[in-house]
DNA sequence: ACCGAAACGAGAGCACTGCTCTTGCTTTCT
DNA sequence: AGAAAGCAAGAGCAGTGCTCTCGTTTCGGT
């Protein structure tokens, strides 16, 4: 969504006004399945729909995408890019007054994190709920979703380097520092395994807090359900980012 | 599905014969409904499928349920009954033998509702997963639904009696304590404030998880995640119900 | 024991979906 | 300039949830 224009434009000197009608369409279609989605949910885009709203006729889209799964995973990406960036930026907003500051950084990039599928819970929902059955996301997915993992991982490298030990340590179950050491070779990070594991459990946790809130599970029980947020996600820096000077278990 | 038999047997006697096919029709549809989530998600269940292999025509399934919500609702809440049967279960096999073993308990129940997951990952997504667009849950819900929280609140009220306090004791949001009093009341538990929040943080990260794996975001990252999510469930319970001797921040 | 009422299954049908295939037209490449 | 590729349109297929009507079967009150 952010650079389709981009796209368009370059295809308009690269090659003939063919391709940029094409780049458009492609980028309109996207558009308005983004704004399906954000209406009736991931499960019911229509493309029928869409052809309708373009006043084209519903087999003309498959020029564009070759199946309802195919758009499904454009918008995936868009959405798991969409996220990493906009968690890429709010760690980088508290890193570049002071890196050192673990605790700061994982509160913005879960505060981000909330903010956005607060604004776009049908998204977050394609991203994060039920898979559509089936349907394997391919392989061009796996690069942006890494994206918002990477940024957790740098905070957990930089609270490794500044001896951070988690509030309840973690027994490693046999197998899983291999699965560890592959990840940190993958992502050239060199936290601990106990810090790794317990940034793992935070990141399960931050999302199942995200999902429970979306899914309405506290509605009719809490009210502010953003204050209770943010008090979660400082409880869960403070998990894996104790002060050095705080006993742990 | 556990008690199918019984309804059908108790309507043959109270009503005729007609009640009683009925029953079993009831249930033979939910059964082959329950059959098609597991094997094709919740999203995929399918009438028309149904009648056929009932050897009936679709529209007489409408005699039995009013739509295609109606039959969701009712494994919904067939779904949220076995899982609160299992974990009240898992509770009550550790506290009857030490009631304030409150870190056993968690873990027993923690584990319970993962090894459900597991064994039936689309009915768990059928109650924790993308709600189905356009579909709210009819009051009918509500009860079987609580049924689970109500485990966690009985083991927050014992942890309470014992003093436990968090590890990281939540700052608790303005608003908040209102909401929490009235969870009190209904559930006549009385663990505190801090505790509570604490608790229902723990809630969501334990649901994080299990959905975390059963969509499996940890595929080619972790092998072992059974492994992993036993210490992830071990890690939550110290979480909230440090041994007393352990300091807090 | 009977008879009106209610419940039931079958069947046809409606509006809709994703998707395929063919048919002409237009742009691009050589 | 002509072949090749890309394109929109339209018809059509198989499938869905759901509605309505029509005989038949069962039930409940008299």
């Amino acid at each position: 969504m952010l650079s389709f224009r981009c796209d368009a434009r370059y295809a308009a000197l690269v090659t003939g006004v063919r391709a940029r009608v094409r780049a458009e369409l492609t980028a309109e279609i996207k558009a308005i399945a983004r704004r399906q989605i954000a209406e009736d949910g991931p499960a019911n885009i229509n493309l029928r729909a869409i052809a309708r709203e373009l006043g084209m006729v519903s087999s003309a889209i498959y020029r564009y995408f070759a199946s309802r799964d195919e758009l499904l995973t454009a918008l995936l990406v868009d959405a798991y890019n969409d996220l990493g960036e906009i968690t890429e930026r709010a760690d980088a907003a508290v890193a570049e007054v002071d890196p050192t500051d673990v605790e700061g950084r994982f509160v913005a990039v879960a505060t981000a994190a909330y903010a956005w599928a607060r604004a776009e819970p049908n998204q977050y929902l394609l991203l994060f709920g039920t898979p559509v059955p089936g349907y394997s996301a391919p392989t061009d997915t796996v690069a942006p979703a890494t994206r918002f993992t990477s940024v957790l991982l740098r905070i957990l490298d930089e609270a490794g380097r500044l001896g951070a030990r988690p509030v309840v340590v973690p027994a490693v179950p046999p197998g899983v520092p291999d699965d560890l050491q592959r990840v940190r070779d993958l992502t050239a990070t060199a936290a601990s395994d106990e810090l790794m594991l317990a940034g793992m459990q935070v990141w399960t946790a931050l999302f199942g807090a995200i999902s429970f809130i979306l899914n309405g599970q506290f509605r009719n029980v809490i009210g502010d359900v953003d204050a209770m947020f943010a008090e979660f996600a400082r409880m869960l820096a403070r998990q894996v980012f104790p002060h050095e000077s705080d006993a742990r278990r």
